[in-house]
DNA sequence: TATGAATGAGAGTTCATTCAT
DNA sequence: TATGAATGAACTCTCATTCAT
């Protein structure tokens, strides 16, 4: 009764670690199947090919990040909460599931596009449009006088790579500083409130 | 004399596209020698192997691009300074050569490793430790009250993850907020703007 | 009741149409059970393995054309008769039933000695052999002095291709005088016509 | 010297065995390769896929039987001659490379437009059409007096036929007749005389 | 240096067939 | 009878790499 999807769903979750290790090109179908304990064949009899299942995942994980990000919006009264919650949730989402930001970094390399039309996609089922939402709030904001930056372009800009490079680019700042960052649960705390800090100074008025 | 090396530069001019268009594991050696206008086996006669070949490049890219970090370091006077030129440095080079960046990239995701033993490496050939004359310069501006960050660690990840993802997150924050970023001179200027502004504000005493 | 053979029956109305197109080897048992409506395996449950449906379905062609010419020659008094029932019989017949004619040429082509043992096979369950009747007549006709053609053989093979040819050929004799052959009603008349005439012209004495 | 384009070349031998006895579908491009002496990735090296090879190797047939048909439309200065020389070219050839009517035998089967372009193909490189060549001798011919048959096409229909079938045909044949058909060059010479006996007498006026 | 041919391991994919239910 | 899942062998095709010249 649980055993039964679990063919389907198993490829799902050891494609996503496969994917995010070696990329698409560098992916091995048969890794896969050995790693799920399933037989070859049956990838292809759920997913028709290695490149959908690819596709698969790549929708999979931002249709669980998006909305996590939209409620982070809905839920922020203030910039200053706003500020505060995004770095917060998305550090501590990242930390626990590389692999996701993997594929999508591996995404964002290989073919934005497709990123932009997947979420673009996504974002069509959603009654309330996000980026509406989102535009109006950063827009009114600004009206108010709350936020320096008026652009919700370089507003976002400032804020998602901070969020999501912190993770993945720790290795070049070690090597940068010579030193060793241990991924404890304190340096994720430090990290997210000195990119809060930052965010606050820098765009609040 | 002059044709005589040009196959064995075109091969790496040819590669970083490759690489970075596609990954190490989805590169392929047929489609650098066509589009180099050479023999396949010359690539394996000048570079052993593709994954030599791929390391070669990194190694290059990360040569070309660590010095002039360092000298943006060393050229800064005062932490004002710093907040304005590494962005203006740092982004207009990535937006002219994306190659680099995307390697790293692939790079920082499948091998972070990697990465840092070969920046290491660099830095081992240049006699003054570029590491130990940025962690002395950020500890001297915090002692004099200048900054509000005194973690380099924490410094740097605030400012370089605004640098290298203006350019390659820029399709999530077009479909985030479903508009079209043109790519001209004017939004990278406004991009190193609005990136020193967060600094400057957000980290300067 | 009606209900219950239906599967198995339209298994092999599928299965005609797909080896017909497509051959033996190039034949798909998922193909033959979606256009059937029918589950994959149950093709397996009937007919145990694709060879055997195949084998199945050449037996069943052949069982239903040899009384068909065996009919014809028993009913013909004279060989003038012959000459116009036997055209008229088989092309009107080839040409409702392609599918039948196309495996008979497949299996002609690929394996010709197990075209003559099913055939044989089909003899032996009739009382009066056909092969002696034929020869039979043939023979007496000759030494009457109503034929030009001694030899069964020669004769047969004067009349067969003729026939099967017929339909299949005419891709070929488009090509060769670079015109369009409307496959009307009309034109089948004509060929049986022509058919007919050569044969009693060329040799009847 | 020679040994150059042998494997080119040889893989062309083989494949027409393989694929005349076992069509499209059932050919198998290992079978070729051992039997060609040849290594596996070579037949993709030179032919891209096995289905192009197929089709060069159509191509090729054709290419090579054509020219033997307009030759002998040319040569025949009377209808005479045009039946006595006809069927014996053909079939002297096709009993020789059985294989060549075996391929045009499958693509009539499974592909006829296929065959039909590709014969047009080759003709549109010929200067003087061959299917005007034959219309106009035809009519000639008939206007004359000298065939009873004035419809190109059937009298096309009325002798291809014949050639074609004589050899594929006589499994079939054995097992209406009961007899073993030995394929001596005695019986290819009756069946020569047989068919032209047959077109002179039914055909010419 | 340069080339076209060759190689071998293995990649993704297919497919007839079987199994459990 | 009927089904969806599973299997394993085989298939076509690819690709980094090497060889002979």
């Amino acid at each position: 009764m649980k055993k039964k999807q679990s063919s389907k769903q198993k490829i799902l979750r050891v494609a996503l670690k496969e994917f995010a290790a070696y990329g698409l090109g560098g992916a091995r179908v048969e890794r896969i199947a050995r790693q799920a304990g399933v037989n070859k064949a049956m990838i292809f009899y759920y997913y028709s090919s290695k490149q959908n299942l690819y596709r698969v995942i790549i929708k999979k994980s931002l249709l669980e990040l998006i909305p996590k990000i939209q409620e982070t919006i809905v839920v922020s009264k203030s910039p200053e909460q706003f500020f505060d919650n995004l770095p917060k949730v998305y550090i501590h989402y990242f930390s626990q599931k590389q692999e996701v930001i993997k594929m999508i970094g591996f995404e964002l390399i290989q073919d934005p596009d497709n990123i932009t039309s997947v979420v673009r996609d996504i974002f069509s089922n959603i009654p309330e449009s996000p980026p509406g939402l989102l535009k109006n709030k950063i827009s009114i904001w600004y009206k108010k006088g709350l936020i320096s930056e008026p652009d919700p372009v370089h507003l976002i800009l400032n804020i998602l790579p901070l969020c999501i490079f912190s993770i993945l680019g720790t290795p070049l700042v070690e090597a940068i500083l010579d030193i060793k960052i241990k991924n404890s649960g304190d340096f994720i705390d430090n990290r997210i409130n000195s990119i809060s800090n930052l965010l606050k100074r820098g765009m609040l008025k």
